[in-house]
DNA sequence: ATGTTTGGATAGTGCCGTTATCCAATAAGG
DNA sequence: CCTTATTGGATAACGGCACTATCCAAACAT
């Protein structure tokens, strides 16, 4: 397969398969001569994954070559692996460790970790970029005066527990390790766009239930 | 209070605030004379909303405004204007509608509003962009060879639907209706980013408990 | 009175995803 | 073959976006 087949399968110009290229997004093809170069399923496979992950998941260019560098990472154990891709995948800005809400936000937080037993990495959990974003939105929340009930973070923890049970259950499904740890990526990458547009329908839906449309 | 001080108080600089006046993020202050304008601690709120927004939510300036008109809107009915809100959240690029994965995908995600029992909208709800970002990311995830049982779209569906249930209980406690719209759009802004860090470090957790670190 | 600060208008900056333009080498068609 | 079109690679250009910097005249502070 040529450029302008990989492009006519894909919907990507080649103009862009080119950038990718360039990006390392996508593995050179194999050179025929100096203006020949083929393609294979493979490439095809990858570019559609890339593509899933920049136009579904929302991912900047940079962020997909550094998440897919540590999908393809050999030398890691399964759990590492996946960390490392999910914690490359973007955050929230750095917050102001001395602001009071932030601090505020951390010790609520930490709570939150204890109250639902998260502790088997604990110390990995809190400088993980998930925990900060976590503390960032709690952080923005309360500042705008919205005083919740620790309760309610809670229980959307739990709900989220049950998505990641889901989630890994999926994986197993899948019989190598390199797909195992593609799959879990695309657990964070692709499902997360999923169950934020469910979340979206759902209130929709709940809320239409409760009031009509008044 | 002048501009330099809403500057100082909520961290951010005077030529951010001036241009998210120009773009209409903000109401003006009230003018005192030509060259000095006053604002208030609403503006104080208002300004913190928007920061929120952009910097946790991640939404676009101009989604923002659009997002924040329908809140303000007082000539709709709760329902609508939340409706109206949600639907104003950046999505996914528009789907090519004769591609097979697409067809297939709609086809699967309406049995799944079927299951659900989220037939209360259906009509509005097949043409909400939430819907349609599912479909886009339904068909992506089949088109990379994911071939999942339907069963675990509807587990999620339930997950997320509960979510939703905690959302709108948390908006029942607030009083007036202006805040109910604003606390259920934050709902969709605010917490879909801490459900996205939840199910992130849910993740993380799940696959240390199960596999260690190998 | 005079140096500083104010808000408003306008232009510029840096990043980022993508697209367009050239180019020489090579494949394809008659 | 010989022409014509296409290929991949390098480089530059583009358009959008979120800010940021520069000016300016009016008004405040001392």
């Amino acid at each position: 397969m040529r450029l302008a087949e990989l492009s006519r399968r894909s919907g990507v110009s080649t103009a862009t398969i080119k950038y990718y290229l360039r990006e390392g997004l996508l593995p050179p093809g194999r050179q025929v001569n100096t203006t020949t170069a083929e393609y294979d399923e493979e490439h095809l496979r990858r570019l559609r994954l890339v593509r899933a992950m920049i136009q579904v998941g929302r991912l900047p260019v940079a962020t997909v070559r550094e998440v897919l560098g540590h999908v393809d990472d050999e030398s890691l154990g399964r759990t590492l692996r996946l960390g490392a891709a999910l914690w490359a995948l973007p955050q929230v800005p750095e917050p102001d460790e001395d602001d009071e809400w932030i601090q505020a936000a951390h010790q609520r937080v930490g709570e939150l970790l204890q109250t639902l037993g998260w502790s088997n990495a604990k110390l990995l959990v809190t400088i993980s970029p998930a925990y900060r974003s976590l503390v960032v939105a709690v952080a923005a929340l309360r500042r705008l005066g919205y005083d919740w009930d620790p309760e309610m973070l809670v229980s959307y923890g739990k709900l989220m527990h049950q998505a990641a049970v889901l989630d890994l259950d999926f994986v197993e499904t899948h019989p190598s390790e390199a797909e195992k740890v593609e799959t879990a990526v695309l657990g964070a990458v692709l499902v997360e766009p999923m169950l934020q547009a469910l979340h979206r329908l759902a209130q929709e839906e709940e809320s239409a239930r409760r009031y009509g449309f008044e």
